[in-house]
RNA sequence: GGUCGGGUGGCCGAGUGGCUAGGCAGAGCUCUGCAAAAGCUCGUACAGCGGUUCGAAUCCGCUCUCGACCU
């Protein structure tokens, strides 16, 4: 095994990753990779608080600004993106810097996902359509019928869980639970996973002055800009969604904005309920960069 | 001092003798190709004390308390 290293930081929103990625960049000389699947897109900008403008031309960041809405980006892309990306940071460097707070993509980038082949557009959408016509109680009839060993054993309450099984057995004619097999993929790197955390209270005052920020500095122009593309996943997106909603007339900007914050707070919630169970992660509180440091320089 | 109303879980709020509303906020959790997504789980609370009753948040009495009005 080689002596290349990825520092991983990760943490609810608002935490201060961010600052804490590129302070780390610039200690060990090195990039960065994002592992946030809402940055990468370059027609988001304000509500899903990138990198600044000096920090990105400072620092080079991969998976900042990448795609576009209109491109299809999930686990897997990412994971064979971030992988191409740390090899090509490791042709010079040593150590590379990962930062973001998507749980499932830093999974895919650590253990790898299993393979699965590509489902074809066409089965896709007439799955989808499917639900969006008949509903839940469709697909639950579709899914007992075409993979009955799925859904005895699953989680027959999501449809999302449910349309994937579907579309996984209607394109391959084999259940997605014949493809699962949990092998964590061997990488040529190691990884020390860094995690910031803050108190409940202290995060929710940072997510909610973050909101204000963010509000000042235009969010709700972005999103009436990006009106016409609301269908797209990239835009179902906390700070957008809710925005969505104000335009079409279901909420005022004040109960729009309320909702942002509330959302987001769900979401830390929900990030940190991912990240609590990885006991390879070790935690700090953002200011403690001597801990970190040696905590870095210790295990090296 | 008197009369009349009220007092329901963190908040809002229904319930008028047995069938544990509901909403919001909050907490815990799941996670293999849409993950800032999607989904799951969690509150016997009825101001207090006593009584009636097989059974009371619901009826009766007293106490406390909030409000309105009266003298």
């Amino acid at each position: 095994m080689s002596d290349n290293t990825c520092i991983m930081v990760v943490g609810a929103t608002a935490v201060g990753k961010t600052a804490l990625s590129v302070q780390l960049a610039k200690l060990f000389n090195t990039d960065i990779i994002s592992f946030d699947s809402r940055q990468c897109y370059q027609e988001l900008q304000i509500g899903v608080s990138k990198p600044s403008q000096a920090q990105l031309k400072d620092t080079r960041h991969y998976f900042i600004d990448s795609h576009s809405i209109s491109q299809q980006v999930n686990a897997a892309i990412f994971e064979q993106y971030a992988l191409s990306a740390a090899a090509e940071i490791f042709k010079c460097h040593d150590t590379a810097v990962l930062v973001g707070g998507t749980g499932l993509y830093a999974q895919a980038f650590c253990e790898g996902l299993d393979e699965i082949p590509v489902i074809s557009q066409s089965v896709r959408e007439s799955t989808r359509s499917g639900y969006e016509a008949y509903g839940l109680h469709w697909l639950q009839q579709q899914v007992a019928l075409n993979d009955p060993g799925y859904f005895n054993a699953g989680d027959v309450l999501n449809p999302q869980r449910l349309m994937r099984c579907l579309e996984v057995k209607l394109s391959t004619g084999r259940s997605i639970q014949s493809f699962q097999a949990n092998i964590k993929k061997v990488r040529s790197f190691q990884v020390k996973k860094i995690g910031l955390q803050l108190g409940k209270e202290m995060l929710d005052r940072q997510i909610n002055k973050r909101v204000d920020v963010m509000i000042e500095q235009g969010l709700a122009e972005e999103v009436r800009s990006l009106v016409a593309c609301n269908h797209l996943n990239a835009l179902n997106t906390v700070g957008y969604k809710e925005l969505f909603e104000h335009f079409e007339g279901k909420v005022s900007m004040g109960e729009a904005i309320e909702n942002i914050k509330k959302h987001t707070r769900d979401y830390a919630k929900r990030q940190m309920t991912w990240f609590r169970r990885d006991i390879s992660i070790k935690w700090f509180s953002p200011g403690d960069m001597e801990g970190i440091k040696s905590e870095l320089g210790n295990s090296k």
